[in-house]
DNA sequence: TATGAATGAGGTTTCATTCAT
DNA sequence: CATGAATGAAACCTCATTCAT
């Protein structure tokens, strides 16, 4: 691993412990068994590296999830799409936590952008196909289903404990309520 | 009103606004028209300040919601609960916009606690009578997206637009979806 | 003295001495027996202090020159300009010499504005009635002395041994002039 | 151009502008398109930077002066000494804001020693045949304005456009006054 | 109660310089 | 000869907090 790379690894786990704003460059060096002065040789100033840190988290992120959402048909779509937060928690915990730490930074809020927009108009059709009467509607709830569950895995440990028989649940109920749309 | 509220005041907007780390005791004092040394006079220090912020919220809150939860029927006081982060956020935005400013300190992570922890039994309980065959997951699953409501209620000012009808919508699910258990 | 007093003096000598660029706030907070961060408090930052030791300095000069260029005849106002910057410089060496240091300051260069434009015109009419056939250019020449004179002293204390001859040279040399040019 | 040359005219550019403390070496290789280090290989620090561009300003200046003050009679060695700031800084602006940027940099207030001491007692030996009774101090005075010239043209653009005018003014002065000495 | 003056500790950033390649 | 990577020291500035009045 590069020097760069490691500031960019050591401040990911730094802001995902204790923000942005409460993790000083110097510390970030530190962690990184770097000089302070680098990160500014690297990334201009603190707010470049963290561009960097996040460039570097949704790069990780989408590569080992690739066609996770694909499927062939609109129900296991949807199942796909109420885990997706579990799934993705569990292979970059340290990414999801700092992006909860920093869900007010205007910089940093673009996972709705990278994750759940794209996704929205996809569920809705699907909805659709399976009989829902209004399936903006249930997609937008499902969303926020969704965005609730990242956020509490990583702000909660406890959360963590039940959150896998929860989404199930929550699979499940689709799985009924789909099959008594469409009967 | 006495400058000590003023102070609580003028933290409460700036937290809101800004963020507890961002906003400086400097700052606040200026906004309060205060001199800055009277924030410890008052407050002790900075932490201090934010203690009184929190239970001022919470004080005002809770005034203006009092028995907002008690309902005859187990199915309204669903329909309760679903509204509830509708309802408190507007009344209190504010409130509600600091405390997702501040979900990652220590301190400030009762709301959890206030509103969300106590209505979980009593929400379980309302869902067995209702016929639900996993009351204790369904209820989880409500809060959830109740959890979710209010934060983005308060972060993202798009959201406002269609969360009254999003409301309206979840509450008319669980109706249907309840007749339905009850068949 | 207040400490805001000392540090625009400390200042003033400092960047007399050395110059604005090579003098540091600590450095200036030091030789004020003060700390560093008093300098912000009162100056907002490096450049409001400099605007500070310019106002003082300007104020400092003017208080003890009032009316120095006052004079009834058109010859004894050409001396008086002619031994301006000797006289000016005896009393605030300093001033000067911080003047020197910033020669290239964008802030500083109003030595031009404050005392020599002024003095422009009625110099130049004073010629005219003294019978110089292009009163302006000669009003330049001489301005052109006067500019260069103070920088000398700032500059060189060799100069300084001199100085006060060249002056008289300079102040005879126009008598006579002048009584040539009026037989 | 070799690099090395590169650096030392990108850093003449650059002193000109901002003088030596505010041009960092890292503005000087990017100017002269050439990597930070080799400024450090060729002239072991900044300073030995200021040593090869003021050696290699003076070089240029005096290859395209050279001879410029021989003249047969005394007279026009005067008119010469007179337009010297104003010849000279019109081939090589560059190198004269420079030095008017450095004028208080301990290595480079040479212009003196270079330009205005060699010639102080020619031009005064050139005075008393003229006639003059104190051709020292007449001397002085002329090199005082000399001095003042080059300065101003260097650092106020507004002084260029009369420069010439006053430069014919100064001359025509000198050739009216001495015809007088010597009747 | 209330304030203006003051500060120590620490924050981000700049800079001249070194070194391995 | 030339560079990219790296750094220690120091620069300017911010901040929560203290204290005398």
């Amino acid at each position: 691993m590069t020097k760069k790379e490691s500031l960019v690894y050591a401040a990911m786990e730094l802001f995902a412990e204790n923000g942005f704003e409460k993790t000083s460059t110097a510390n970030i060096a530190k962690r990184a068994q770097v000089s302070e002065a680098l990160i500014f040789k690297h990334f201009t100033n603190k707010d470049g590296l963290l561009d960097a840190v996040l460039k570097q988290g949704y790069a990780d992120v989408l590569k080992s999830n690739k066609n996770m959402l694909e499927s062939k048909d609109p129900l296991s779509f949807v199942h796909r799409v109420i885990e997706l937060p579990y799934v993705l928690y569990l292979k970059h915990p340290l990414f999801w936590k700092m992006q909860a730490q920093l869900q007010t930074h205007p910089k940093a809020n673009h996972a709705q952008e990278h994750f759940v927009k794209p996704v929205k108009s996809i569920l809705a059709n699907s909805l659709r196909n399976l009989g829902y009467s209004n399936p903006d509607k249930e997609s937008e709830l499902i969303l926020t289903v969704v965005d609730s569950v990242w956020k509490k895995l990583a702000v909660d440990d406890n959360f963590n404990i039940g959150a896998k028989d929860l989404i199930k649940y929550i699979q499940d109920k689709y799985t009924i309520e789909i099959k008594q749309e469409n009967k």
